[in-house]
DNA sequence: GGCCCTCTTTAGGGCCTT
């Protein structure tokens, strides 16, 4: 089975061969547990999910292998294919080549930097629960995107904010979290080069998105992988300045798209309109503030850095 | 909850995320 045909939507194949085609490269990020914990989230009751990712991989040195599938569950998904027009994957791609712009050196790529952003019930991480995720490589190009909604098991009581309602989330083709992590670490293998990190980029992810990230691999008691690194674009952000000189009242995603007068294409605080926006505000960003992709890798974080995640708070 | 700012640091208010 190729990437290629999991990323049409069939999420359900592949949660289904991940326990039959990565148990090595499980065991090598991760430890013993992980691997049980993979093998019980397969012996779940077999269900159709609803997840999307779009487009296929073509990455030199990808992380695939689902040739030797075996035990194929075909069930009915949904699936929705959308394509980055290629005048703003070109944008996108510049801040990997702003230092090329430059110096005229061409570089290489030190770390696969994914932009994502979760959606959730509240602002607890303790108590709320993740119930979407999106996630856009930088790199572009095929299979560069990953969405999708996650029944969070408890009601969601704040669908005025993002419109994501109990009746989208509870059906039988909405993955839980335990269910979407196999298929996760696979999709970012699938998009992290040979010996390099990857970075992970979100807007105030130090304090929401990672930990909230954490615990949820936590209550599933998988460890992330050690070679995931964050950076959170709002400190950056407050180094801005407005014309007089003086730091920005407000640094919000929202005021960050105004400012650099990015459009709203989609509805605000969905996950993966969001993605999009922080993606261009990276954009601009790294270029106001002439900062380069190894200096953003240098503002890096891990998960297990950060003191909400040590004392369980 | 974490971070930043200031009328501060032995504190408090506001921003940012859903």
């Amino acid at each position: 089975m190729s990437l290629s045909s999991i990323c049409c939507g069939n999420f359900h194949l592949l949660r289904n061969l991940i326990g039959n085609t990565c148990n090595i490269r499980l065991l090598k990020y991760h430890s013993r547990s992980i691997f049980e914990t993979l093998l019980s989230i397969r012996r779940h009751q077999s269900r159709p999910l609803s997840t999307t990712v779009l487009a296929r991989s073509t990455r030199k040195g990808s992380k695939q292998s689902f040739s030797n599938s075996r035990h194929l569950h075909v069930e009915s998904v949904e699936s929705s294919i959308e394509v980055f027009k290629q005048p703003e994957l070109e944008q996108l791609k510049s801040l990997h080549t702003y230092k090329e712009k430059f110096s005229g050196v061409k570089t290489e790529w030190p770390a696969t930097i994914l932009v994502f952003d979760i959606e959730t019930t509240g602002f607890s991480r303790r108590e709320d629960r993740i119930i979407e995720f999106a996630v856009r490589d930088l790199m572009g190009g095929k299979n560069s995107t990953f969405q999708t909604l996650i029944n969070p098991e408890k009601d969601v009581r704040n669908t005025y904010i993002h419109g994501i309602s109990n009746s989208m989330l509870c059906r039988p083709d909405v993955p839980r979290f335990g269910d979407l992590i196999p298929i996760l670490l696979q999709y970012v293998w699938s998009r992290q080069m040979d010996g390099k990190p990857v970075l992970w980029v979100a807007h105030n992810g130090r304090s929401f998105d990672v930990p909230f990230l954490f615990f949820e691999f936590r209550r599933c008691k998988v460890e992330m992988p050690g070679d995931w690194l964050f950076v959170d674009t709002l400190p950056i952000a407050r180094q801005l300045v407005d014309s007089e000189g003086s730091k920005l009242s407000s640094v919000s995603l929202e005021k960050l798209r105004e400012r650099y007068k990015i459009p709203l294409t989609g509805s605000a605080h969905r996950a993966m309109q969001d993605v999009t926006t922080l993606c261009y505000v990276l954009q601009k960003l790294t270029f106001e503030l002439k900062l380069t992709v190894p200096q953003l890798l240098e503002k890096s974080f891990r998960a297990t850095d950060l003191p909400a995640t040590r004392s369980d708070k």
